[in-house]
Parts: structure tokens; C-alpha cells; sequence
DNA sequence: AAAAAAG
């Protein structure tokens, strides 16, 4: 049996492995340390989960222990297609770099340029980065990459999906020929091929057995449901609600940004401990959200694809599909959420009339047909909200044609979501530092009595004005010109006259 | 019918 010992790593980068408690290596790491340390090029076809990410962080960490970085033109560089994977990796260095000293960067969006600049100046050995924010510090001058000499492109059919192929070609462009480039991708599609053709230097390629396309231990069910969007979150409601006993943590994914935001809003108003996370956040409220679920602070996380790939949250109980994916892998790689490491799993899917033809082609993808979900639910109660009272026991499938819920509406009056994605991140960060007594989070499986649920919705919109200020600015510099500014409250009556006709 | 990433 091969052992990371055997795979030539360096005592130090040994040493860290050990200390995080691994022994034997997954098939794509003793496929590809061995070849990476010899300064071969590589091509890794590995989805995620398979343990790409030490096959590249290892022999990387061990390469980089001779020399030093010079400012602004760092040694090595990693690109990434989503800024959290790039966090993620720049984690990994972190816990097999505990024995060197190497200057790590990470150089992603929504995050200032300030931390950045300091530390390629300072000279990076390692740079992780997206493309759009590496571009921009190459072209602001601020970045050499004539120095680099390993370069990672990692997740190379998901930069295609996201239109990043350009970008990728002209930074491997502007880095030299003689470089080593180790190149990972979960499918090889035309492009991508044509991609290594153009890139790598006789590679040493290496395929780890695809995983099953659908883990077996994930227990797959379909959920019927009415297409209004207040109906799929009854149904939602109540199949969490139903499944609580198994229910550790769960995300529940949607097709569209606000549809992960008002989903949000609507598990929170209901008082599930929920949060959410998709690309329009402010990325400090997507970093904490991912942190706090990870840790177990949250329960629920509603979110966008971004956290459909890659990401690393391990042992989630349940996976939601609030919306049946358009693209047919995106299933497998939703569903993949759970069940991991040989763990059960279980994925519902909550379907309306008009799914069907992205359904018919899951099911073709996966070779299988997705069992319905019977259960229990036409018998649990639709809804014991009072501002849903009006649709109570009229039939979930057939509302009244031309009769808006009353809460749709008003929600959408709400000012949007951000504000409450920052409130919930907040209050997740604030749960850490405080007693549990004192932050009472309400678990999904409680009724909690009226008053309780008022009280505790109380709290929750007495935060988020904590945060109205980021937003009002915008806003405010926005309305410029169309409302007096600077009176405050006491604006005098001839400017009040609307002048419109 | 989308999301992601540079603002």
C-alpha cells in the first residue's frame, strides 16, 4: 500500500500531512505527487472530493523550498474560478505550510486591493487568485508573473462555463514557457482539450475512476409541487419540517440569485435558523456565512452554485433543490453536497408541471428514474402562519388563478435582501463570541408559541439596522437630484412642492 | 428560466 512517504515529499510537507492525520494518499494525489515533484507537467481529471487539492498544495509546498520570492513577482500561481475556492486553497497551504515559511496571497474580488498590494510587494512564493482581480493587478502594473515557475489551473471545465477561457489564455501568455504546469479538470470537453494542447509540455495525465454519477448512499426523492414561488416555500416548510429528526445541515439550493435571497427572508421570518449565501453578497458576509455553517453555527443554507462545486463542507445531512437545476450536472454536483465519504445522505427535489423537461433529462443523465416523495405531506398542515391564512386548505396545486398571496407582495416591497444576508451573517458571527443563553437561535424542529415567535422576529429586525447605513448611502447617492439633501428634517415647504406635471 | 467573476 502506498503511503505519503513513498510519494518523495519533503520531511517538512511529511510532517504537516501527518500532523493533519493522513497516511495514505487518494488515487489522484499518488497519481500526481510523484510527477509534480519531478517538475512534469500534469493533467489531472479528478472531480472534486477525489483530494486535488493536496495533489497540488504537497509537491508545491516541497518544490518551494528552495528560493525565495522576489517583490512583486511571485514563484508559483494558482487560479482559481470562484473566489471561495480560492480561499479554500490558500486554507490548505495554511495547514500543510505550518513547517515553512512561505508568503502566501490571495487575490480575489470584492475584498480591497490595499492587503493585496502589501503582500505581493512584500514578494509572494504562492499567489492564489481569480482571474478578474489578477488582470486588474497586472494591469495596474502592480504584478510580474516573468517569474513564475509552477503554474495551477484548477477546475478548468468550470473557468469554461464561466467564460473565463480568454482570461486563462492570456495570463498562461504572459507567463514563461519553461514553467511546470499542473492543469485539473472534472471533465475534458473539446476546448479543454484543446486548452492542454496549447499549454502543457508532454503531460503525464492522470484519471482517477469517475465517481459513480450519483453517490450511492444519497437517497434521491422528488416533491411535487405548485409553481408559485409562496407555494414551493410551503412545501419546502413542511418537508424540513418533517425531516427534522435527520437533519443536521442542509442546503437548499436555488436557480436564481433572488430567488436565494427571498427563500432566505422567508425561512428567517419563519423563524428557521437559516442563512445564505450567492454571488451578489458582500463578500464579507459570504465568508462568514460559509464559516459559520461549516462550524455548525448554521443550520440551513440557502444558496446560489457557488456552493453547488467544490466547496468544502463536509457530512451535510440534506440537500433541498428548490428549484429543479436547468443544466443537468448541476444536479449531480448539488446532490453531491451529501453523502459524502461513504455517510447517508438524503436530496429532495421539489418539482412543478413546468419541470419536467429538465427533470426527464436528470433522470437520463443519472440513468435512473427519482423516486416521488408520498410521505405525509398532503396531511401536515399547509401553514400556520397567520399572513398565510388566506390559502390555508385550498389546495396547495391550484390556487385561485389572478389572486395574488397577500405576502407575496410585501415581501417585495421589502428593501432587498442584502441587508438581511449581512444582519444573519452578523448575527452568526455574533453567536460565536456569545453564551448560547444569551442568542437563542430557534431550531427548526420547534413551534415556538406566538409570543415567542414574535419576540424573537423582534430581534431579529432590531438588528438590521446596524447595517442600514452601507445601504442608504448608495441609495441616497442614487436619489441625488431627485429630493433635497442636507436639511435633514427640517427641509422647508416650497421644496416639497413636486414639480412633476 | 441562471450563476459565476472586475468594477
Amino acid at each position: 500500500m502506498t503511503t505519503f512517504a513513498d510519494l518523495g515529499l519533503s520531511p517538512k510537507v511529511l510532517n504537516a500531512v501527518e500532523a493533519a492525520g493522513y497516511t495514505i494518499p487518494t488515487p489522484i494525489q499518488a497519481g500526481a505527487i510523484p510527477h509534480a515533484l519531478q517538475r512534469k507537467d500534469v493533467l489531472g481529471i479528478a472531480q472534486t472530493g477525489t483530494g486535488k487539492t493536496a495533489s497540488f498544495v504537497l509537491p508545491m509546498l516541497t518544490l518551494l523550498e528552495q528560493g525565495r520570492a522576489r517583490a512583486r513577482m511571485p514563484r508559483t500561481l494558482i487560479l482559481e474560478p470562484t473566489r471561495e475556492l480560492a480561499a479554500q486553497v490558500e486554507e490548505n497551504f495554511v495547514k500543510y505550510g505550518k513547517n515553512h515559511r512561505l508568503n502566501v496571497a490571495l487575490l480575489i474580488g470584492g475584498v480591497s486591493f490595499d492587503d493585496q498590494l502589501r503582500k505581493l510587494e512584500r514578494g509572494a512564493d504562492v499567489l492564489i487568485a481569480t482571474p478578474g482581480r489578477l488582470l486588474d493587478h497586472f494591469e495596474r502594473g502592480k504584478l510580474l508573473l516573468s517569474a513564475v515557475d509552477i503554474l495551477v489551473i484548477d477546475e478548468a471545465d468550470r473557468m469554461l462555463d464561466m467564460g473565463f477561457i480568454p482570461d486563462i489564455e492570456r495570463i498562461c501568455k504572459l507567463i514563461p514557457f519553461t514553467r511546470q504546469t499542473l492543469f485539473f479538470s472534472a471533465t475534458m470537453p473539446p476546448e479543454i482539450t484543446k486548452l492542454t494542447e496549447q499549454f502543457l509540455h508532454s503531460p503525464v495525465r492522470i484519471e482517477v475512476a469517475k465517481a459513480a454519477t450519483t453517490a450511492k448512499t444519497v437517497e434521491q426523492k422528488l416533491v411535487k409541487s405548485g409553481k408559485k414561488d409562496w407555494e414551493k416555500r410551503a412545501v419546502l416548510r413542511d418537508l424540513i419540517r418533517a425531516e427534522d429528526e435527520g437533519l443536521k445541515n442542509a442546503i437548499i439550493f436555488c436557480n436564481r440569485k433572488k430567488d436565494v435571497s427571498e427563500l432566505f427572508r422567508s425561512l428567517v421570518k419563519h423563524d428557521f435558523d437559516a442563512g445564505a449565501l450567492h454571488g451578489d453578497m458582500d463578500q464579507r458576509a459570504r465568508t462568514t456565512m460559509l464559516a459559520s455553517f461549516k462550524d455548525g453555527k448554521l443550520k440551513l443554507l440557502v444558496a446560489s452554485d457557488v456552493a453547488a462545486r467544490g466547496l468544502d463542507i463536509p457530512d451535510v445531512s440534506h440537500v433541498f433543490n428548490f428549484d429543479v437545476p436547468i443544466h443537468s450536472e448541476d444536479y449531480v454536483h448539488r446532490i453531491g453536497r451529501t453523502g459524502r465519504a461513504g455517510r447517508s445522505g438524503k436530496a429532495f427535489t421539489l418539482v412543478t408541471p413546468a419541470d419536467t423537461k429538465y427533470l426527464a433529462s436528470i433522470e437520463k443523465l443519472i440513468g435512473e428514474d427519482i423516486i416521488w416523495h408520498d410521505g405525509d405531506l398532503s396531511t401536515l398542515p399547509v401553514s400556520t402562519e397567520p399572513d398565510e391564512a388566506p390559502r390555508r386548505g385550498r389546495g396547495r396545486g391550484k390556487p385561485e388563478p389572478k389572486r395574488r398571496p397577500r405576502n407575496e407582495g410585501r415581501e417585495r416591497e421589502r428593501p432587498q435582501s442584502e441587508i438581511d444576508i449581512i444582519a444573519a451573517a452578523e448575527r452568526a458571527k455574533e453567536a460565536e463570541v456569545q453564551p448560547v443563553e444569551e442568542q437563542p437561535i430557534v431550531r427548526t424542529a420547534e413551534k415556538p408559541q406566538k409570543a415567542a415567535i414574535k419576540a424573537d422576529n423582534e430581534q431579529r429586525r432590531a438588528r438590521v439596522p446596524h447595517t442600514e447605513p452601507r445601504r442608504d448611502h448608495r441609495r441616497d447617492r442614487d436619489d441625488m437630484g431627485s429630493a433635497p439633501v442636507g436639511f435633514g428634517d427640517e427641509i422647508p415647504a416650497f421644496m416639497l412642492i413636486d414639480t412633476k406635471v
